[in-house]
DNA sequence: GTCTATAAAAGGATAGAC
DNA sequence: GTCTATCCTTTTATAGAC
């Protein structure tokens, strides 16, 4: 028929976009594929003509939900500057982050959700994760032997930190987490 | 009639000790009543009169398991000696525990998972964790101002790359970020 | 490619016998 | 308190019309 020529593409995207929002949210196996469907504007039968099975949606999701992420949005080539780092940690541990105001990272919403799927799921995370490594690693300009080793502990503790606050039950005591991470990380950046 | 009067009890912690294990290892929702009360060597037919719904379950599950986990089960008084909190990253931060070798801690194998929870659990998670920075803030006994940062800060890390490497698709990137986390980990307690 | 309708299975929860 | 049997809802996946 007369269809636009990216008219599948679109649905795809659609329906990428509202799987990582929801499974971001909520969870993988708290959101059912009727419920991804509706969320972009289609029913539940059609799904399958875009992908085999809930599991592929999930990596696929995954791998979309890791370009869209405010790290893998960052310019790919940058000053001399530790600030930027700086100010990425200042992004990423903001409670706004944890509350969903901004687009939520994927490496720390999924975290526990992608160790028990598939390798494929892995694969993507494990792939997203490499990068925001190397992002941090090349960063840290001012280091010496310790430099692979600071990148490692500071993207752990960005993941840890929001994960963790997002799983305790007060306000108060996830945002003195966030900030001691900042402040903690922030040491790391700047010492020798 | 002629029931053991301890036996409720004895049954009751079967299912928490097998749903435990199960949630920690696959995750709540991919772990079934009938499964956790199979493991317990119970039908699932008697689960209702031990509790009232499952998510009962996973509250009373994560605070029975955070009491066997290594952490918890430290001694509450020690000698001022940091080597303390180093052997503890040391345990805590190996791929044994990752592989799930150890007794998993629930705080790492389930903070994605807690998070998308209801109330009764996260409260459980929370008292947990409050419990762990406690340790780790009582063990820094060379610190000054940082003193209680650096506590969330490590708490964080160890946390947060456990997760990670639970996730990772190759053992090799995991065992990095592992040891990276203690290095890094262990200079945040030498330091004053 | 998307729709409606339905199959087929899994899982949470309850009833009643012992 | 535990068992077997069953209800009922949700959910993954497929079939066939347009």
């Amino acid at each position: 028929m007369a269809w636009p020529r990216d008219h599948k593409e679109k649905s795809r995207n659609r329906i990428l976009e509202s799987a990582m929002v929801l499974f971001s949210s909520r969870g993988f196996n708290k959101v059912s594929i009727e419920e991804v469907m509706r969320n972009a504007d289609l029913t539940h039968g059609s799904f399958y003509s875009h992908f085999k099975s809930k599991q592929e949606l999930y990596a696929e999701a995954f791998k979309f939900a890791a370009k869209k992420s405010a790290v893998d949005k960052l310019p790919k080539n940058f000053e001399k500057d530790d600030r930027v780092l700086e100010k990425v940690l200042e992004k990423y541990l903001d409670f706004k982050h944890v509350k969903q105001d901004i687009t939520p990272c994927p490496l720390t919403f999924l975290v526990t959700d992608v160790a028990n799927e598939e390798a494929g799921v892995r694969k993507a995370y494990t792939q997203s994760y490499n990068r925001l490594v190397a992002f941090i690693n090349k960063q840290l300009t001012n280091e010496g032997a310790l430099r692979k080793e600071k990148a490692l502990a500071i993207s752990a503790m960005m993941i840890g930190s929001v994960a963790i606050a997002r799983a305790l039950e007060n306000k108060k005591t996830s945002e003195s987490l966030l900030e001691a991470c900042k402040l903690i990380g922030t040491g790391l950046i700047n010492k020798k």
